[in-house]
DNA sequence: AAGCAATAG
DNA sequence: GGTTCTATTGCTT
C-alpha cells in the first residue's frame, strides 16, 4: 500500500521566518484548466483517513473501538487509529506490530475488491460534484474546482468578515481574512461540503488540502490529520516546502531521484532550490531538471486529469517460494478467474494481456519484475465478456503459459516470489447494440478509442472521445472500477453476504414495502413507478440516506459481519452517523495541531451550496435524490449547454512537452429524455 | 507494440 | 528501503 508517513506528524512548530513563496511563472501553463486569464486554480486534495481500515470498520462497527490492523501476508499495510496510538505503524511486519500491541486486532486484507470498489464510490461522488477529478491510488484524489469557484464568485458574492473553513496553515500567526483570498476561501468551504458529502453517503472521512496547484494541495492536507482541512495561502508556500525533511518529501521525487540528487550533494529542498539549474539538467536532463527545480519552488503547473475508468486491470499473488510448472499453472488459473470476472463487470474488452514475474534473488533483494505480454485474439476477447468465465480462463492459461516460457526456461529450475496477470488497452464495446440501461459510463471517458486524434505526445492513441455516441439509450456497461454500473460499495457487500436481503437494513424488499410507501412526499409515485427497478432501489436507498428513515448506510454495511447485527437504534452507530459535521474542528478527532498555527473561524460564512447548477424546471430535491452516477451525468450535460470554454484548450504554456492532451470531461451523450424524470408534476 | 523503470498509495 | 497489491506515466527498443 503506502509507503509513506502519515503520521500524527510531531512536527517542530519551529515557525521561522518568512519565505516569501515564489510567483507563479506569468508564462507557464499553471492556468491550463482555467479560463484564459483567470487569476488562480482551486486544486483540492482528498485523502481518507487509513482506508482500508475504515472500510472494515464500516464493515463491522465493533472493530472501531479496538486497535485494528489491515494485513496483507505478514504486513500492516494500514491500521486505525487506535492502533497507532499503540504504536503501531504503516508497513509494520505483523510480528512487530503484535509486540507493540498484543491486543491488535487483525483483519486479512489481500482481496482488495471492497476496498477498490468503495475507493471508485468516493471518486464517482466528488466527480457528480465537478468532472475534473483525478485519482490517486485508491484513497487521494485531486479536484480542480476553480470554475465552481468562480461561479459562487458572481452568483454569491462573499459578505464582510467571512473567513475559512477549517484550518489555515499559518505559521506567522497573521490575522488572516478571507477576502484576501476569497477563491482559496470558497475552496475551503467546497472542500468542507464534499467531505461532509463523502461522510454522509458513504460513511468515510479523510482530510482535505486546499491550495493553488496538486503539489500544494497534496502537501498541506496532511498538515492536520485526521478528518480535518487546511488551505494554504500563497505567501506560505516557500514555509510549507522549506519544512518539508528532505527532497524525498517531494512528491514526485522517488527514490532513485533522491538517490541521484544526494550524489549532487542536494539533500534539503533549500538545496534543491538553489542547486544551479545546468548542473541539475546535467544530470537529468532539461525537462526533468525544470521539473525538479519547480517542485521544489512548489511550482506544479500539472493538470488535474480526470482519471476516468481505469486503463488496466490486473491481479497478482506473492508467495516465499514456488518452483513448479503445475503450482504456476494453478496460480494463473485462481488469478485469472478473478480477473475475468472483474473483466466482465467493467464491460469492455481488453486487447493485451501481460504476465509479470518476480524471482527469487539470494543475496539481494535486486528485485524487478518481468513480464511479457501479447495481444488478446478478438475472439477470446468476445468470450471472456460474454459471460462463460471458464471457457475464457483456459485458453488464457495457455496463453500465459507461452509468456511465461518466454521468461521462465522449461528445462531449468526457477524460484517464483511473485505473479500478475493483467488485461489492459481496454477497449469499450460497440455503441447501438446497448442493452437496458440509460446510463452509460460513470465517468467521461479517456481515450483508447481508433478513431481519436493522436495525442501530442503520442503515447495514448487519443482523448476527447466521448462516451457513447449513440442515442439516449446506448452501452450498458458499468465500466467502473468492478461496480456494475449503479451498484454501489454497500450493496454489492449486501449481496456477498448470505443473509436474504429482505432481512437486511434497507429493506429494498418488495414483501416488505408497499411501492410509495416510503417514497418522500414531494416524490411523484408515478414519475417513481416509470423508473427502471434498478433506479427505484437506488432512489429508495438514498431517500432513505437522507431522511434517516433508514439509519445509515453502515446499518446495511454492517451485516456481513460475524458478528449478530447492531440495532438501527445502536447508541454507538447512530452517534458515528449522526456526527454532525465531520468539518467541524470542534467534533475532529485529531489531536494534533501545528505550533503557532491558529484555526480562524468555523461557522460558514458562505451559504452552503445552494444547488444554482439545476436547470429552473427540476426540481432539486428529486435531483438530490437521485443515484450520484445520474446526478453527475445530467449536472455535466447542462454544464456543457452552457458556452464557458470546458476543456482547456491544448495550447498550454505554448513550450513543447506541455503535458498532454486534456482528456475529455463530460460527454456530449444524449440522453435527456432522463429529464422527464423530474419535472414536477 | 513491447518491456521496463520510476513513482505513487 | 522492503514488506503488499495495485495503478499510472514515460523512456527505450
Amino acid at each position: 500500500m503506502d509507503s509513506s508517513d502519515e503520521e500524527m506528524d510531531g512536527d517542530d512548530g519551529q515557525w521561522r521566518s518568512q519565505f516569501t513563496g515564489p510567483e507563479e511563472p506569468a508564462t507557464s501553463g499553471w492556468s491550463v484548466n482555467n479560463p484564459p486569464g483567470a487569476p488562480h486554480r482551486v486544486i483540492l486534495h482528498f485523502d481518507l483517513d487509513c482506508f482500508y481500515a475504515q472500510v472494515e470498520m464500516i464493515r463491522d462497527p465493533s472493530l472501531r473501538e479496538v486497535p485494528l490492523g489491515i494485513q496483507q501476508k505478514y504486513i500492516i499495510v494500514t491500521c486505525n487509529y487506535v492502533a497507532r496510538e499503540r504504536g503501531v505503524t504503516k508497513l509494520m511486519s505483523v510480528t512487530d506490530a503484535k509486540e507493540k500491541c498484543p491486543e491488535l486486532v487483525l483483519v486479512r486484507g489481500e482481496d482488495l475488491t471492497l476496498y477498490r470498489e468503495a475507493s471508485h464510490q468516493v471518486t464517482e461522488l466528488l466527480s457528480s460534484f465537478c468532472p475534473l477529478v483525478e485519482r490517486l491510488g485508491f484513497d487521494e484524489n485531486f479536484m480542480d474546482v476553480t470554475e465552481m469557484v468562480e461561479r459562487r464568485m458572481k452568483e454569491t458574492p462573499p459578505p464582510e468578515g467571512y473567513s475559512f473553513s477549517g484550518h489555515v496553515y499559518n505559521p506567522s500567526n497573521a490575522e488572516i481574512s478571507g477576502s484576501d483570498h476569497p477563491r482559496l476561501a470558497l475552496g475551503s468551504y467546497i472542500a468542507a461540503e464534499l467531505r461532509d458529502a463523502v461522510h454522509s453517503r458513504l460513511g468515510l472521512t479523510g482530510c482535505a488540502g486546499v491550495a493553488t496547484n496538486k503539489l500544494l494541495a497534496k502537501l498541506v492536507s496532511g498538515t492536520f490529520k485526521p478528518n480535518q482541512q487546511t488551505v494554504l495561502l500563497p505567501e506560505d508556500v516557500g514555509h510549507i516546502m522549506e519544512s518539508l525533511g528532505g527532497v524525498r518529501k517531494v512528491p514526485g521525487v522517488g527514490h532513485q531521484t533522491a538517490k541521484k540528487l544526494h550524489q549532487l550533494g542536494v539533500v534539503s529542498v533549500k538545496d534543491l532550490q538553489l542547486l544551479p539549474l545546468p548542473d541539475l539538467v546535467k544530470e537529468f536532463g532539461g525537462a526533468v531538471a525544470r521539473r525538479l527545480r519547480n517542485l521544489s519552488l512548489g511550482v506544479d503547473d500539472s493538470p488535474v486529469t480526470p482519471s476516468g475508468a481505469p486503463q488496466s486491470l490486473s491481479d497478482e499473488d506473492s508467495f516465499k517460494k514456488m518452483s513448479s510448472e503445475a503450482e504456476v499453472v494453478e496460480k494463473i488459473q485462481q488469478l485469472l478467474s478473478r480477473l475475468v470476472e472483474r473483466m466482465q463487470k467493467d464491460g469492455r474488452q481488453p486487447q493485451t494481456f501481460r504476465l509479470t514475474i518476480r524471482r527469487y534473488t539470494p543475496t539481494n533483494k535486486w528485485f524487478s519484475r518481468e513480464s511479457r505480454q501479447c495481444p488478446i485474439p478478438s475472439h477470446l476477447g468476445q468470450k471472456i465478456l460474454s459471460g462463460a468465465t471458464e471457457d475464457a480462463v483456459l485458453p488464457l492459461v495457455s496463453l500465459a503459459m507461452k509468456l511465461f516460457h518466454k521468461m521462465v526456461d522449461g528445462g531449468s529450475a526457477f524460484h517464483l516470489t511473485l505473479i500478475n496477470v493483467c488485461f489492459s488497452n481496454l477497449q469499450s464495446r460497440a455503441a447501438g447494440a446497448g442493452g437496458k440501461g440509460a446510463i452509460t459510463a460513470f465517468f467521461p471517458r479517456r481515450s483508447q478509442n481508433q478513431d481519436s486524434a493522436p495525442s501530442i505526445d503520442g503515447r495514448r492513441s487519443g482523448h476527447g472521445v466521448p462516451p457513447a455516441p449513440t442515442g439516449s439509450s446506448s452501452g450498458s456497461e458499468g465500466e467502473f472500477g468492478g461496480l456494475e454500473r449503479n451498484q454501489s460499495f454497500f450493496e454489492t457487500l449486501l449481496e456477498r453476504t448470505d443473509i436474504p436481503r429482505s432481512t437486511q437494513g434497507c429493506g429494498f424488499n418488495e414483501a416488505t414495502r408497499t411501492p410509495s410507501q416510503r417514497l418522500p412526499a414531494d416524490v411523484d409515485p408515478e414519475v417513481f413507478g416509470a423508473l427502471p427497478e434498478e433506479i427505484q432501489k437506488e432512489l429508495l436507498g438514498s431517500a432513505h440516506l437522507n431522511s434517516s428513515t433508514c439509519p445509515s448506510i453502515a446499518d446495511a454495511l454492517r451485516l456481513p459481519t460475524n458478528k449478530p447485527p447492531k440495532t438501527f437504534t445502536d447508541s454507538e452507530g447512530n452517534k458515528f452517523w449522526k456526527d454532525p459535521s465531520p468539518a467541524d474542528p470542534a467534533t475532529a478527532v485529531g489531536p494534533e495541531r501545528l505550533a503557532g498555527t491558529r484555526t480562524l473561524t468555523e461557522r460558514a460564512a458562505f451559504p452552503p451550496s445552494s444547488d444554482r447548477e439545476l436547470p429552473g424546471n427540476v426540481d432539486p430535491l428529486v435531483f438530490s435524490q437521485l443515484p450520484l452516477g445520474i446526478q453527475r451525468e445530467l449536472r455535466s450535460e447542462w454544464r456543457q449547454q452552457k458556452p464557458v470554454l470546458k476543456v482547456p484548450s491544448s495550447k498550454g504554456s505554448g513550450r513543447r512537452s506541455q503535458g498532454k492532451d486534456p482528456k475529455a470531461v463530460g460527454g456530449s451523450s444524449q440522453h435527456n429524455n432522463l429529464l422527464k424524470y423530474f419535472k414536477r408534476s
